[in-house]
RNA sequence: GUGGGUGUGGCCUAAUUGGUCAAGGCACCUGGUUGUGGCCCAGGCGAUUGCGGGUUCGAGUCCCGUCACUCACCCCA
């Protein structure tokens, strides 16, 4: 065992694996300016009372997966468990509200959630997350959505939907809430323990118990699809018929209902087998009362956060190629100590010419060893320079795949090179 | 927080079920070629078998504890 180790549910991302990262990065940076929006980097903390209002007291995530510290000066901070909450809270302190409406943000990087470690879940992992203030358009929710499809389908990952419900609006919530409750409390001995507290502090969440016991109940609770105000079901509606416009597949699923508290009307997930235990590639939905709540003009928004921890697992599983990593193609072997200046200044030279190589390290190794090195950097060219080379002022460059090689004037080598690489 | 599984060199695996066996493969380094890679051959580096304790003449192998990793529950990315 090494003495030291990665505190647990972090990740080392080795060199092999970048490739897989800087596609996904980069396909979803792309994607998100395609559709006009721009990006916005925020604190990876802020005040754990941004997070606590937003997400809500009772959440699992704010009640026991936030990494929580006190600053030197005393703060009281929080390592972001989400993005939505900072995005807002940037919002309103730098007045985007003033700028074009609606405000269309996009943010990627790490997120922390102290969770117990498991396959696709970390403590610290990566997201793409998007962002539309300021318009309550249901078309601001298809274009989420769209977005995030868009990306699974430019990864490879085909055959997916949108698991899609409405959680109605501060009109129609409550008295369904209160209908839900009144229905569980006529049979509230038939239900777990973790659904007895739900009916407390948030009766939504009974609905996506997974407890035995639970299941007959809900068969029979009431929908809030039949309890929608009419801009709610008019809202849903409109969504729905952009999503069969657009032919993004989605499924109803009356009992999705999102572990944090902000969220109105429109809540989605994409679901996909293979990730362990877990199944959410990205959640999302509509926060229309968020903004507001953090002290701002009262705005809408709409947003959506993509793990891409879950979608590499997934590129990989399924076999989708990643992106070629770009490596030099010339590898400079050298023999002899005025060699080995000269080499440096080529090194110098190629580079300042664009041309990627690697130096040969160390004084005294064979032409072997050097060659050795070269192969397994998978150099195009060998670049080799001893004292015979250099008293007729040439250099001899090993063609490593063909095997053969050529004498070339040290004064045409950056130009010689230029010509076959790159 | 709760439960299950696992823990041998950088990686993968072995050790006749307590008796010199800590072995093999991959990787790495050197040499076979006084200046030439990939294949091959030879050699080499590298592990107090997670840690601590116990049983025993003797433990990698049994027991207890502990730590770590891992999977799962809750919930999510």
């Amino acid at each position: 065992m090494p003495t030291y180790q990665r505190p647990p549910g972090t990740l080392d991302i080795l060199p092999e694996d970048q490739p897989y990262w800087s596609r996904v990065r980069t396909h979803a940076i792309h994607l998100a300016e395609l559709a006009g929006f721009e990006r916005l980097d925020t604190p990876m903390f802020e005040a754990t009372e941004v997070f606590a209002r937003s997400i809500g007291q009772g959440t699992d995530v704010v009640e026991k997966e936030m990494y929580t510290f006190l600053d030197q000066g005393g703060r009281d901070l929080t390592l972001r468990p989400e993005f939505t909450a900072g995005v807002v809270r940037a919002y309103i302190e730098n007045g985007l509200y003033v700028e074009v409406s609606p405000q269309k943000l996009f943010s990627i990087g790490p997120t922390f959630r102290y969770d117990r470690p498991q396959a696709g879940r970390y403590r610290q992992f990566t997201q793409f997350n998007a962002e539309i203030l300021g318009e309550q358009d249901p078309a601001a929710d298809l274009e989420i959505m769209t977005l995030v499809w868009d990306l699974y389908a430019r990864l490879g990952l085909a055959d997916l939907e949108f698991q899609l419900n409405s959680t109605g609006c501060p009109r129609c919530r409550p008295a369904y809430v209160e209908g839900l409750r009144a229905y569980y409390e006529d049979h509230s001995d038939h239900i777990c323990d973790d659904c007895q507290r739900r009916l407390e502090q948030s009766p939504l969440r009974v609905l996506d118990c997974k407890a035995e016991a639970c299941q007959p109940l809900l068969e029979r609770a009431p929908r809030i699809q039949n309890h929608l105000c009419e801009e709610c079901a008019q809202h849903f509606a409109d969504l729905r018929e952009g999503l069969d416009l657009l032919e993004r597949r989605y499924v109803l699923n009356h009992r999705l209902v999102r572990g944090l508290d902000y969220y109105t009307k429109t809540v989605f997930e994409v679901w996909a087998a293979g990730i362990g235990a877990q199944s959410a590639l990205c959640g999302g939905g509509r926060y229309d009362g968020l903004v507001g709540l953090l002290g701002g003009p009262e705005t809408p928004g709409v947003g959506v956060a993509v793990g891409l921890e879950r979608i590499v697992i997934l590129m990989k599983e399924l076999g989708v190629e990643p992106s070629a990593p770009r490596t030099p193609e010339v590898f400079l072997a050298y023999l002899g100590e005025a060699p080995r200046r000269r080499s440096l200044m080529l090194m110098d030279e190629l580079r300042r010419g664009d041309v990627g190589v690697y130096l040969a390290m160390g004084r005294e190794r064979g032409l072997r060893s050097q060659l050795r090195e070269a192969d397994k950097r998978a150099a195009r060219y060998t670049v080799i320079l001893g004292e015979v080379e250099l008293e007729r002022g040439k250099a001899t460059v090993r063609d490593m795949k063909a095997g053969d090689q050529a004498d070339v004037d040290l004064s045409l080598l950056v130009t010689w090179l230029r010509e076959r690489v790159g």
